[in-house]
DNA sequence: TTGCGTACCTAACGATCGTTCGGTAGAGTC
DNA sequence: GACTCTACCGAACGATCGTTAGGTACGCAA
């Protein structure tokens, strides 16, 4: 986000949120978050409380990230936009944040279900907003559908996005065509696919 | 499966399953599920070699009823079925499976991406081989989808049907309805929502 | 030059982990 | 009645876990 060197505790938290990402969570200890970032294990209690605290940064980072992102990409958005113009923009911003921010987000996705129950209720409330604006997006540009096919298709729609990680890779095509792909398939439906 | 009474072995692979699902599989003790069962931790090791053991049993349990589901979906179709029938009978026969093996299915969608390096070699083939008849079925009723649409899709739908565990409660509604739900909004598209 | 905060270290604590060893109780077989 | 197999139990093993206590080295301010 800013150009200073990171530091040792910018280093901690992108390493763990690594590894949390790769091995999860409980399976990830702290000897090799250290090992990671070449210090002592006792020498992340310098920087935070517990593991758990830990966790909980990075989990508040991710969130920030999208969330950052979701509020651009509305203030971007010209006023000739239409619906799926409007659509494409936000998953584009989702899908940017979530390859800038690998890790952060990404450990939303998959290290969060496991989470000891206090950092889990710690990073609901943030969850729930970042959740509550996507159900807005849709009920607003596709405003036909009912409360139980816009649910499907937030759930829909965080499916496609969230699994790219899984796949996608960014040094072989841009994330903005990727999101193109995503809402011209669930836009059109695949009954009018070409 | 059958009407035998439950065993102690099927108890524990039962019990084990849901402790994995909602608490992560690192995270729950041989000690926990041995409680749980009612046992003592050195009596789970009659019945499994490891705990990597039991785990991998689960996945395959798992895999085997999502695979016969659409097996069973598949042969149940009558000659006159649309596209969008056959769809939406592969969704249903998924969801019914994934509700009625809630646990040993489930765990596919969060324990898998966490289990030791061995355990999920070893579940791999299985997952893939139900992975490609999926994409088989899709490329069947949306030939006009391209590879990557197509995969967009498949990860879409895996999204939206995969999260339902997460907030359907089948004594509110059938499955089937939320299958119907689900085939409409994608096969439909959200610019063609009603 | 002294004092203090920051950033790390070594060493160790108690707790918990998966697992193993050596049993016992009971049912079925011959 | 001896033999065997299945299903469990009690107690303990070594390893690893998150965490803490008590340091050291260094930069900066007074």
């Amino acid at each position: 986000m800013d150009t200073t060197v990171e530091t040792g505790r910018d280093r901690i938290l992108r390493e763990a949120a690594e590894l949390f990402l790769a091995r999860g969570y409980a399976e990830t200890s702290l000897r090799t978050i250290a090992e990671a970032v070449e210090m002592q294990p006792a020498s992340i209690y310098h920087h935070f409380d517990s593991k758990d605290a830990l966790l909980t940064e990075i989990l508040e980072i991710g969130m920030d990230a999208v969330t950052t992102a979701f509020r651009a990409a509305a203030s971007e958005l010209e006023p000739s936009a239409t619906n799926q113009d409007r659509l494409r923009a936000h998953v584009a911003g989702h899908l940017r944040a979530l390859f800038a921010n690998h890790a952060f987000t990404a450990a939303h996705v998959t290290v969060f279900p496991f989470a000891p129950r206090d950092v889990r209720t710690a990073a609901v409330p943030q969850r729930d907003a970042y959740e509550a604006s996507w159900t807005e997006l849709l009920s607003a540009v596709a405003p036909g559908l009912d409360d139980e096919a816009a649910g499907v298709a937030r759930l829909a729609l965080f499916g496609a996005m969230n699994s790219t990680v899984q796949w996608f890779d960014p040094a072989n095509g841009s994330t903005d065509d990727l999101a193109t792909t995503i809402v011209d398939t669930l836009w059109n439906g695949l009954a009018n696919s070409r």
